[in-house]
Formats: C-alpha cells, sequence, structure tokens
DNA sequence: CTGAAAGCGCTTACAG
DNA sequence: CTGAAAGCGCTTACAG
C-alpha cells in the first residue's frame, strides 16, 4: 500500500521519530532532515491525517454547516471563511443542509465525531432552538442567523434596520401598499420581517406578510396569494431565492415593474443588476461576515470564558429602477 | 474530554470489543446491545472518526475538487454527488480550487492525507496535463472537463456537438459574423471553441475568438479586443461567467439584443430567463453528471482493472430571444 | 456471543 | 540532536 512513517525511516537511516520531527517542527540536524526529503521523496511518502489527529488530539479543521450551497450568499461567506482558514493553517469541512434540521443534526454529529476545532454555523429556527438544550462540544459561531440569545458568539446583518431601509425608501418613492415575503425556515426572515412590520406601522401603513420556504417556487405562490389579498404596489422580498421567484411571478402575470408593481429585496447578485429594470437590493457583506466569523472563533478558542460577543454588520442598499417613484396615473404605453 | 469507547464499555459493565460490535454490525445479543445504548446516551459518546479511519483502513469518505463553487453548475453537481454518496453512506470531501493549479495540487495532496476513498475532479488544463504523471492512489473520475486520453473514468459533455448546435442555429438565424470567447483554464473551452471553429468552416464563415479567464471581468474586456476587429454580429460565450461578462459589457456599450448584436452560451442559470430578451444557453444534466461520476467511481471501486469508461452527456438547446432572427434592415426603434 | 490482545500510523514525553 | 517506548481510540482476528 503507501509507504508509513516507518518505510521512510528505514529509507533515511533514522528513526521513525527523526522523520516525525523532521516532517514536523522538532529539532533535526541539517543533515538528518536533508536525508528525510529525500527518502520521502522516494518512497512517495504523504502523512495518514487520521493517525496524526489521534495521536496529537487536534483535527486541524474547522465545520462549516450551511444551509443552502446553492445560494451565493454562503458560498460568498464560504469562500472567506476558507480564506481565513488557509491562512490559519486550518482546513475547512463544509457541509450542506439544504434548511433540513435532520441533515443539521447528522452534520453536527459529524463534527462532533470529526473533533472539529470550531464550527461556524447558520442555523434553521428548529436548530437554533435546540442548540441551548445540546451545545456542542466545540466553540461555535453563529452566522447570518441567530441563535439562543445570549449563548453563543454570532455575526449578523442589522436586518431590522435592512427592511426598515427598504420601507422607507419605497415609502418615500410612493408606495403604500407594500407586502412582504419572508423565508420561514430561518431567523434572518424573522427579523426581517418584524423590522418590516414595525417600520410600516410607523408610517401608518397596513402590513400584508407571507412566510414562505425559501424557494423560488414557494416566492410564486405566495405572490399570488399576498395577491389575492388585494393587488400590492410593492413587494419586498428577504432573499436571493424569494425575489426571483417574484420576479418570475410578476413577468408570468405580465405586470410592469415598477409601472404596475415595485420590487425590492436583500443580496446584491450579479443578475438583480442585468435585468431590466435593475432590482433595488440590500447588499450584504459577504467577505466581512466570513471573516469575522473567524475572527470570533479564534478569539473564542484562545479565550473560552470570554463573554459572548455579537457582531452587527450593516447591509447597504443598492437602489435601481424596480422601485422608481410611483407614477399615480395609469403609465402611458 | 469527550467520552470514549472505554468509558462507555465500563458505564455498560461489557469490554470495550462489545461497545464496538453493538454500534456496528458485529454480532451482540440482545440484552448487551440495550445497555451499550443507554451508556452511550449516559455518557454521550460520539466515536472518534480518526481512531476509526485509522484502525479500519477506510476513510468511508469521497473527495470532490472543483474549480469555481461559486458556479451554480458545480454547485448543481455537487448536490447530486453528495446526494448519491450520503445514500451509499459516504461523506463528500468538497474542495475549491478557484481555476488555480496550485490550489488543485494542494487538494490533491489532501487527498490522499486524507485516504480518501475515490476522487471526483475537474481539473483545470494544467492539472489534468500532470495528472498522467502523477496519478492519485485512488481511483479518479473526470468531470466536465477531460484529461489524459484513456487514463481516467469521465463525465463529459459533448462540448462540440454542442457548440455547433449554437453556431447552426445562429447561422440559421441568419447571423455570419459570429465570435467566441472561450475559457482557457479548461479543456472544457478548448473542446468548445475546437466546436465552434469546426461549425464556422463548414460553413465557410471565418472564426473570430479568444481564450479569457473564465471570469465576468474578463469576457467585458475580451469582448472590446473581439469587436476592435470589426463588429460582430453575434457572440457565443463557453460559461455562465463569461456570458454574463459578455452580456454586461453589451449593456454598457448600449447595444441592443438581438438587433446589434445576438448572444448565446452555456448553461441554463435562472438569470438567462430573467433578462429581456432571454439569453439562448445550452442547458447541462448537472444532476445526471454527478450521478454517473459516482456511478463510475463505484463500478471502479468494484472492478478496478475494468477497461477505462468515458460518458459523454448531450446538452439541450434552450432557444430564446437573444437569438431571434436577424434583421437585416436597420432596426426601427 | 464475548473478552483479551494486537495494531492501524502517527507524535511526544523520557532518556541519553 | 536522536532513539526507544508508550499511547491516541478504535476494530478485528483469535480464543473460548
Amino acid at each position: 500500500m503507501t509507504a508509513s512513517i516507518k518505510d521512510v525511516a528505514r529509507a533515511a537511516g533514522v528513526s521513525p521519530a527523526t522523520v516525525s520531527r523532521a516532517l514536523g517542527k522538532g529539532p533535526v540536524s541539517e543533515a538528518l532532515r536533508a536525508q528525510v526529503m529525500e527518502a520521502v521523496r522516494v518512497t512517495g511518502y504523504r502523512p495518514n491525517l487520521a493517525a496524526r489527529r489521534l495521536r496529537s488530539q487536534e483535527s486541524g479543521t474547522i465545520g462549516l454547516i450551511l444551509a443552502d450551497i446553492g445560494n451565493p450568499f454562503f458560498t460568498g461567506v464560504a469562500r472567506a471563511v476558507e480564506a481565513a482558514a488557509y491562512e490559519a493553517g486550518l482546513r475547512v469541512l463544509l457541509c450542506n443542509t439544504d434548511e433540513d434540521p435532520e441533515r443539521e443534526a447528522s452534520y453536527l454529529a459529524l463534527m462532533q465525531e470529526e473533533r472539529v476545532t470550531g464550527l461556524i454555523l447558520a442555523p434553521t429556527r428548529a436548530t437554533a432552538d435546540r442548540l441551548a438544550e445540546a451545545p456542542p462540544a466545540m466553540p461555535v459561531v453563529l452566522i447570518d442567523r441567530p441563535g439562543p440569545a445570549g449563548l453563543f458568539d454570532s455575526v449578523l446583518l442589522d436586518n431590522a434596520a435592512a427592511s426598515a431601509a427598504l420601507v422607507d425608501h419605497l415609502v418615500a418613492q410612493g408606495y403604500r401598499r407594500i407586502a412582504g415575503l419572508f423565508g420561514q425556515t430561518s431567523g434572518t426572515g424573522v427579523e426581517r420581517a418584524e423590522g418590516y412590520r414595525a417600520t410600516m406601522a410607523r408610517h401608518g401603513l397596513a402590513p400584508s406578510w407571507r412566510f414562505v420556504p425559501p424557494q423560488a417556487e414557494a416566492a410564486e405562490a405566495g405572490f399570488a396569494a399576498l395577491s389575492r389579498e388585494g393587488q400590492p404596489e410593492a413587494v419586498l422580498a428577504s432573499n436571493s431565492l424569494l425575489l426571483m421567484g417574484t420576479l418570475q411571478a410578476v413577468r408570468a402575470k405580465g405586470l410592469r415593474i415598477p409601472a404596475d408593481l415595485a420590487l425590492a429585496g436583500f443580496d446584491n447578485e450579479p443578475w438583480t443588476g442585468l435585468v431590466e429594470p435593475g432590482v433595488t437590493v440590500i447588499e450584504q457583506p459577504l467577505a466581512e461576515i466570513g471573516r469575522q466569523a473567524m475572527a470570533l472563533l479564534f478569539e473564542r478558542l484562545r479565550a473560552p470564558d470570554a463573554p459572548v460577543r455579537k457582531v452587527m454588520l450593516s447591509g447597504r442598499a443598492i437602489l435601481r429602477g424596480s422601485t422608481a417613484p410611483r407614477r399615480v396615473l395609469a403609465s402611458m404605453l
């Protein structure tokens, strides 16, 4: 089979301990180190990580559990996490739950079995609740989605402020009947819905909203349901999948944007700037979320008993044609 | 720290061997199994995968090395691979190279060190070439991109046929000056370019193309370069990032599609159907690519010496407004 | 069916 | 700086 450290030792005429030291940080004379390197080359030796981890009791791995690998928000965050981990000499074990609490539980168990050094997690609401009862054995940083209050370090967007900014903008542009579609599986959806409702109330407007599964098809159905309650003048969608689904529904019904319906949402994906008109969105600082999550994790590893920290990042509104000022008269074709 | 199998054995009043058997497939009496399960519950025991792998000499893991986790093509394939692996009781170790041969080499080394059971890989051209000299120690299946001929199982799109279909369609719609932008890092880009050139020749048309890095920004620059050689009537882009970059360049120049320029490319991403007009694309069977890759891997594990197999899948052309028939007269605003 | 023992491939005190 | 020995937490022939 594959060469082991013993084979290398034999080829180099040294002990296995010396091979281990030469490959690691131990003190070895230059002469022996060279012999060992040559023997490594000749034998094609590759260390066995399972053995190394078992012996050293260090996995050298960060776990990253995300809700949807197909969502550019999460891939953007994953990139940043991986870059920071790589710099620190750590590996990333990436898992995708598809918003399924059962898969989340299964991956949480896996992370324990892998004895990962730390865990970065974007939990569904169901898992966020359970996290308090059965906290993982390693440090955890929550990203994008809130967990049980005060128990875990977290990096979150200021969702209430972001929703408020969108509603304020729509109101300023002349829209009043503003409806909302929010993801039902995440605490983030709840926070954005709260921000929406509070801001509508502040403006003295009646809210009209639905919680739906975070998928484009669900948004189409949700939009149809909202429309049956009275055609809205504008729709706010709490993530890019819902935004896309809403746009598809709008196109299917032949509605014009923004003349018949204004549209705003979250995540500045390339397509939101390519459709006509462009869609107004809240841009999230993906890379910063990933970096901050790793920073919190490292600090937690250094100081396990430090107080729990919550990092709140602000989104940035990107205003486009989908929320142009409302024309009260019927628009002229 | 965490409980080990010894702790469970002590709590259950049995030997570690019995615990191991109760948790695995070994023969254990129902009574002892129940005792063990209760002890597992009490101690909160989770098996240590590093120890299990070291002892059993089985990683239970498939490696998946992809060129770009941000490309929906690859996330789609990854989903299918993970689903098939999960069904087989295997884990997936997912790595993202960002088209960087150095990172590819580093991840190939990692896969050896993890002793993964098998490897699914979408290599850059640079790595594909090197694969012949230093073949990995485990079975390898290439996806999306060709490798050294006849050495590895592979699942590929029929790229020449797909390019030909797009060129034939453009020609049938009345376009003649058809330019091409192709990704330079992958063998796929080369195959699509070949198909483009051969089909242009078959129609007696002069080809005009550029190889560019597979990024939207590079496509904008590449499109500018092509335009300097004479404004094309149509552009073919060999993947969705290049397609998006071309569309952005077209928008920036104020060109109308298809009146000033027809556009066609690869990958049926949602945005290609949402922009106006929709963009004609070749849809790839993402899930099928992932499934076939896993199937080839399993067969290879079962029969290491079976002949090398190459699975060729066909794309499906989705025709949209971006390639509507050419109007020879200046279009009327 | 069950237990005692060996050993997977490493790293790391312990001596020298 | 170097080597012999122990041991990380499991699984698996080997006996019984």
